[in-house]
DNA sequence: CAGATCTCAGCTATACTGAAATGC
DNA sequence: CGCATTTCAGTATAGCTGAGATCT
């Protein structure tokens, strides 16, 4: 198997052969891949995560939201206003903690939600292009528990 | 480094599903272990990247070493400068084409590489320690699959 | 009191773009 | 002329910190 690389801008094996930095140039171009995408439907990576969160586990303070969705606290704010502003979610006082705010996704923003996660599911073709499906599961599970290493360290 | 996920904040499965999330959360693992480790050293990954480079394939022009470092033209300029107030490479001007100059290794510089990669192995063995030496190659594998694809697409 | 929440202002690192100067 | 190289200035974005106001 030959990739037309020119013999001179070759990365050095000492870097090509350590798995970090595969990992992170699969991540790179994975986040090419996404960007490119949500861009061309105008939404933004984050938006999806909010959704999904709201979607699976219903209304949601937004330091809960910021927590599930691995947002910062700060980005949480103005990204909620985004979704607001376009009427896929609402933001409504919490009558019971009236330091929160309760975040609620709707109808619209469901349809977004489907709308965005075919759109990634997409991405995820192109990128594993080149896997069999069997290798994609293969591959999931292999990062699965090196994630899970990181969740719950010894 | 801060670790926080409480179990009640779980990560929506639509979200946690998909190979392009479960990559770039193991690639931010992966470069929040290696910045803190070179830290440490006093290092920045793209010193490593940049050594590697010289190293193993000579003298060269800034720009060759952009595109093998994978680093934009703007960013070698100043990252030579680093490298070479700290006698870890040389810059000279090219006498056979003035427009380039030429980056050279230096004793030190060698030195230096063998110590950041041993410190870069070590992250490997971190990140990668739920996997057996067989998983690891197969992960290796199954990457620079899809790597290679981004680098001669269809 | 300690601690959680929301918001805003601002910081830092990274990646990239534009343009000028020089030379092929 | 087009194109490559080096350099600097500036932009955009993500991720994060600090602090204040509010509330449990």
């Amino acid at each position: 198997m030959t990739r037309t690389i020119p013999v001179q801008d070759a990365v050095p094996a000492l870097l090509a052969d350590k798995p970090t930095w595969l990992i992170t140039q699969v991540s790179v171009h994975a986040h090419r891949l996404i960007a490119s995408h949500l861009t061309t439907a105008g939404a933004r990576g984050y938006h999806f995560r909010l959704l999904a969160a709201l979607a699976e586990s219903g209304p949601a303070s937004q330091a809960s939201l910021g927590r599930r969705a691995e947002m910062d606290r700060s980005d949480v704010t103005a990204a909620v206003n985004e979704l607001a502003a376009d009427g896929l979610a609402e933001r409504t006082a919490d009558t019971g903690d009236r330091r929160r705010n309760v975040v609620s996704i709707t109808a619209g923003g469901r349809a977004r939600l489907r709308q965005l996660d075919q759109i990634l599911d997409g991405v995820q073709d192109e990128l594993l292009a080149p896997l069999s499906v069997a290798e994609r599961t293969t591959l999931a599970g292999l990062l699965g528990r090196v994630l899970a290493q990181q969740a719950a360290p010894a």
